[in-house]
DNA sequence: ATAATTGCAAACTGTTTGCAGCACG
DNA sequence: CGTGCTGCAAACAGTTTGCAATTAT
């Protein structure tokens, strides 16, 4: 399933009406979703209304919570804390290396082992439903940065 | 090494003026640490001027920082994005696992192995100084609440 | 004395909410 | 033409900051 049609199915299950602000916000994930762009809703909203003066603040959050909902936006928290979103390109669960300076983000198909997860589950008598990874570090680019 | 030696040691390597905020500071601290009871910032500020009416909540968040450098407190992070802090008797690095209902936190010393971090580290071209893991799911006692 | 530490209040960031009105179907 | 969706502005939560006053050493 390519960016276009993730999109697109998470549009389409989302609600009934085809309003101009979801074709507007629509558009724009297309967009961020193909240069890989990571963005904050603050950030999101702001360059909407560049070209659109009148689209609402709450617009955005509402849509963005939503989309998130369907997994079709992912939250990924950086080591200070701080969050952002973006569409990311993997299929199904995955987790991200983020870069502390840059804030560079690379998908990992890396995941914990499944035998792991029911083992700590046993152990605290646990039903875990899910879990959030993040490794943080340089990225290449800022590592050699650093050197010079 | 105990929780309050834990505390102790960071109290000492914090700087350098022995003040009364910071002795109470101290003092809840240790209660907090043996009770393992977990607390937001705000949440500690408003409990201890209860006691202490002209502690400032500044005060507090500044000293949450810096305990927190230190490691002698724990940043907890829950399913729905919010935090709370954490005294924890684990010694060195592990993980957690909360419970989304009543909030209840697990310490696991469960992590990922060495081999698969420097593995996701040459593969992407990143230096990877840290990582953070928690698992969420439902406790014991609140999964036998849902099926009475 | 003097510099670290604090309290206060105001500012700030990021997000949520209530509600009246718009516009999609 | 009904109601889902929206814009607005205000409220909110959590945190940070500037600065003058306080206080440990």
């Amino acid at each position: 399933m390519d960016i276009e049609s993730k999109i697109t199915s998470a549009f389409a299950k989302l609600g009934q009406r085809n309003t101009e602000q979801r074709r507007i916000i629509f558009e724009k994930l297309i967009e961020l979703g193909h240069t890989g762009e990571a963005f904050s809703a603050e950030n999101f909203w702001q360059e909407l209304r560049k070209t659109n003066p009148r689209i609402g603040r709450a617009t955005i959050f509402r849509l963005i919570e939503k989309l998130e909902e369907l997994k079709a936006l992912e939250r990924i928290n950086f080591a200070d804390g701080s969050h952002c979103f973006r569409i990311c390109s993997c299929e199904g669960h995955h987790h991200h290396l983020t870069c502390t300076e840059c804030r560079r983000i690379i998908e990992l198909d890396y995941c914990i082992p499944e035998e792991q997860i029911s083992a700590i589950q046993k152990q605290a008598n646990f039903e875990i439903d899910g879990h959030s990874l993040t490794f943080f570090g340089r990225c290449e680019d800022c590592q050699k940065k650093d050197k010079q």
